[in-house]
RNA sequence: CGGGGCGUAGCGUAGUGGCUAGCGCGCCUGCUUUGGGAGCAGGAGAUCGGGAGUUCGAAUCUCCCCGCCCCGACCA
C-alpha cells in the first residue's frame, strides 16, 4: 500500500513553465516525472509504476499471443549497423560513443540487426520457424527536435518485437498475431485509436500500419471517413476522382498573360480577360524537383500543394527530394519560372509524373513555356502526356473516402505503435538463412512491431485526463483505490488503514492519504490530480457510519457503509474495467 | 538547421544601471485551524545559466558560450 506520508511525491500547484501540453503538465504537476535534459526524464514513483503498469499489460499479451521475450543492451557495437549500412543512414539522430580504445558503439535507435542476428545464431532450419521475439527496452535517439514532454523525447521505452518466417504468408500469419495482440492491448489500456494505413516506404516492407490515438496535441495527420471508418495516413491516402466525361476540346489554345507567375494572379487576368468562371482547381500547376540529382516535373491542380512527403512516400526508389532551386533553373533555361506548362517536357529531358487529379482526358489552363504566356484547353493525352501517375497533391478535408466517396476529415494523433512487414532487408544484409525442406538455403521474411510504452503514458494521459488532473484507466492507473482520510480524530485514518489493507488483500492497489497535517481541500486536490479511478474519502460521513465513494472520471459520488465498502468498492472496479 | 521566445530559491514569478534581489507556493519551528489548495508569528533556502567586458557601481548594458520551450524543416 503507497503511503501519502511517506510516499516520494511533491505536487506542484503551478504548471511548469515549459510545458505545452496536458500529458506534460499534469504528469509533472502530479509528480510522475521530471524533466533532466531535452526529451529526457525520470519517473518518479507515481510515473514508474504507472509506466510499469503498461509494461505489464503488453508483456502479458505478447506472452499470451505466444511471442517469447528477450533482452538487449541499449548499448551496441557498430558493426551489425554498418552491415546494414544503417551506421551512416542513420545519421546524426544515432547517439554515438567510443569507449577508451576508441572503439565506435551506439545506444540503439531500433535493434532490427540484433535481433536478426540472435535467430541466425541459434537457428538454421525451417523447422524452427515461425517465430516471435519481443523485449520491451530504452531507445535513443538524438531527435532535432524532442517535443511535447514524454510524447517525443530522445530517450524513451520502447516494446519491439520481430517476427521471422520461412515464406510470405507465414509472414502474413505473424503479421496479423501481432495486429491481434495490439488491438487487445490497447483495449486494456483504455487507449482509443485508428489503425491506419501507413507507407511501408524505406523500410523496404510491403505492408504497413499505425496505432493512432486521436487527440488534439498529436504531432500526425491522417486521413479519417467518419462514414466508413476507413482512415490513412496523409502519405498513404488514396485519392479517388470522378472520371472526367470524355469530351472534344478545342485546340490548344495560347493565352498572353502578362505578369501572372502565380496562380492567384493568373486566375484574376483569365476572369478578366478571358471569360470568368475561373478558378484556380481549373488551372495546372507544374512544380519542379528534383529527384536524386535528375530533374522532374509533378502536376498538381493549381489550387493545391504538392506534399513533398507523400509524393517522397510514392516515388519508389528516389532518396533525394528537393525542389528547383535558382541554380537548378539556370540549368533548364527554356523553363520559364512562373509559365511552365507540361506540353514539351518530353522535348526538355524532364520526367513528368501527374497526381491523379489531373486525369486522362481533362483540360486545363497551363503555363505556355513563354513569358507572360499560358495556355487553355491543353489535355492531358491530347497535349502531353505525362510518364506516370504518383499521390502528391495535398490532400484536405473534404476529400473522397476512396472506399466509400464520403468527404473524409483530417484529426490528428499520437502514433502509439507501428507494425510492419519488412520482408527479407535485414535478413539479406546479414544472411539469416534457414534450410527448406528440400536442404535449400532460403532467406527468412520478417515483420518489426513496435509500441511507444513511454509515449503510451503520455497518450492515455491525453485522452484520459480532464481540468482537474489525470483519471486513469483502471489496469494504467498507478493505484485503482486512493483513500483519503480526513479531520483530527484517529478513527477516520483508521478506518482509511483497514480500508486500504482489505482492499490490497483482494489484489486491488491502493494509494492511502494518511496524512495528518494537510487540510482536507489539499488532498482531495492531490488525489484528483494524481488520477485513481476512484477516490474513497474516509470522513465526516462516519459520522453515519459510512464512507464516500467517488468515481474520479464521472465524477459520481455515493455513500457506503464501512462495512459493505470494500465489497462495494471491488465490485464498482469490476464495472469500471 | 531557419524563425520566435525564455533562463532570478524545489516550483511559479517581480525586478531596464544605485542600498541587504522582492513576492506567492512549497519547506522548517510554534500556536490556532481541519470537507475543497487554512490563519498568525518566526525561520532556512539564490554562484540572478556560464565566461569575458563596459562602469565608481551590473540580475539590469555589450560580446561570446551553454541550456530550455514553441513554430517550421526533419523524424521505424
Amino acid at each position: 500500500m503507497l503511503r501519502m506520508s511517506s510516499l516520494f511525491l511533491r505536487t506542484l500547484r503551478d504548471d511548469p513553465a515549459d510545458a505545452e501540453v496536458a500529458s506534460h503538465k499534469l504528469l509533472v504537476r502530479a509528480g510522475y516525472i521530471r524533466r533532466i535534459a531535452a526529451g529526457i526524464y525520470s519517473w518518479l514513483p507515481l510515473g514508474y509504476i504507472t509506466l510499469r503498469n503498461i509494461e505489464r499489460v503488453i508483456r502479458e499479451e505478447m506472452d499470451a499471443a505466444g511471442f517469447q521475450e528477450v533482452h538487449f543492451p541499449a548499448m551496441l557495437p557498430k558493426e551489425p549497423y554498418e552491415e546494414t549500412n544503417r551506421w551512416s543512414e542513420y545519421g546524426p539522430e544515432l547517439f554515438r560513443l567510443q569507449d577508451r580504445k576508441g572503439a565506435d558503439y551506439l545506444l540503439g535507435p531500433t535493434h532490427e540487426e540484433m535481433f536478426t542476428l540472435m535467430v541466425k545464431g541459434e537457428y538454421s532450419s525451417y523447422k524452427d520457424l515461425p517465430l516471435s521475439l519481443y523485449q520491451i527496452q530504452t531507445k535513443y535517439r538524438d531527435e532535432p527536435r524532442p517535443r511535447s514532454g514524454i510524447i517525443r523525447g530522445r530517450e524513451f521505452v520502447m516494446k519491439d518485437s520481430y517476427s521471422f518466417d520461412i515464406d510470405d504468408a507465414g509472414l502474413d500469419l505473424s503479421y496479423m498475431r501481432h495486429r491481434d495482440a495490439y488491438v487487445k492491448t490497447f483495449k486494456r489500456l483504455g487507449l482509443n485509436y485508428n489503425i491506419v494505413s501507413a507507407m511501408a516506404g524505406a523500410m523496404g516492407g510491403s505492408k504497413s500500419e499505425e496505432f493512432l490515438a486521436p487527440c488534439p496535441t498529436g504531432e500526425d495527420t491522417y486521413v479519417l471517413c467518419e462514414k466508413c471508418g476507413y482512415a490513412a495516413n496523409v502519405e498513404a491516402m488514396k485519392t479517388v476522382i470522378d472520371a472526367p466525361a470524355a469530351r472534344d476540346f478545342p485546340a490548344l489554345e495560347v493565352l498572353d498573360t502578362p505578369n501572372t507567375p502565380t496562380i492567384d494572379s493568373l486566375v484574376e487576368v483569365l476572369n478578366s480577360q478571358y471569360g470568368g468562371g475561373y478558378t484556380g482547381a481549373d488551372t495546372l500547376k507544374n512544380v519542379m524537383l528534383m529527384a536524386d540529382e535528375k530533374p522532374i516535373a509533378v502536376l498538381v491542380p493549381g489550387d493545391r500543394e504538392v506534399d513533398l512527403k507523400r509524393l517522397q512516400a510514392n516515388l519508389i526508389g528516389v532518396t533525394e527530394l528537393r525542389i528547383f532551386e535558382e541554380e537548378d533553373f539556370a540549368k533548364y533555361p527554356k523553363l520559364v519560372k512562373g509559365y511552365i506548362g507540361p506540353q514539351d517536357a518530353k522535348q526538355f529531358g524532364i520526367t513528368l509524373y501527374a497526381d491523379p487529379r489531373i486525369a486522362p482526358g481533362s483540360a486545363w489552363v497551363t503555363g505556355a513555356n513563354k513569358k507572360n504566356c499560358h495556355a487553355r484547353n491543353v489535355v492531358n493525352g491530347r497535349d502531353f502526356t505525362p510518364d506516370s501517375y504518383v499521390e502528391s497533391a495535398e490532400v484536405r478535408a473534404g476529400d473522397m473516402c476512396p472506399s466509400c466517396k464520403a468527404p473524409v476529415i483530417i484529426d490528428r494523433a499520437i502514433e502509439i505503435a507501428h507494425i510492419f512487414q519488412l520482408g527479407r532487408k535485414y535478413a539479406e544484409a546479414l544472411n539469416l538463412t534457414v534450410l527448406d525442406q528440400n536442404g535449400k538455403s532460403q532467406v527468412v521474411t520478417m515483420g518489426s512491431y513496435g509500441i511507444g510504452v513511454s509515449r503510451a503514458v503520455a497518450a492515455v494521459a491525453e485522452q484520459t485526463h480532464d481540468e482537474i488532473g489525470l483519471s486513469w484507466p483502471i489496469e494504467v492507473a498507478p493505484a485503482k483505490v486512493h483513500i483519503v482520510a480526513t479531520g483530527k480524530e484517529d478513527k477516520p485514518f483508521d478506518v482509511a488503514e483497514k480500508i486500504g489493507t482489505e482492499l490490497e488483500s483482494l489484489g486491488i492497489t491502493v494509494l492511502l492519504d494518511d496524512r495528518r497535517d494537510p487540510s482536507a481541500g489539499v488532498k482531495f486536490k492531490d488525489a484528483e490530480l494524481i488520477g485513481a479511478p476512484i477516490i474513497v474519502v474516509v470522513g465526516k460521513a462516519l459520522e453515519q457510519g459510512n464512507v464516500e465513494i467517488r468515481i474520479r472520471k464521472s465524477g459520481e459520488k455515493s455513500e457506503s457503509a464501512v462495512e459493505g465498502a470494500v465489497s462495494t468498492i471491488s465490485s464498482m472496479l469490476a464495472k469500471l474495467a
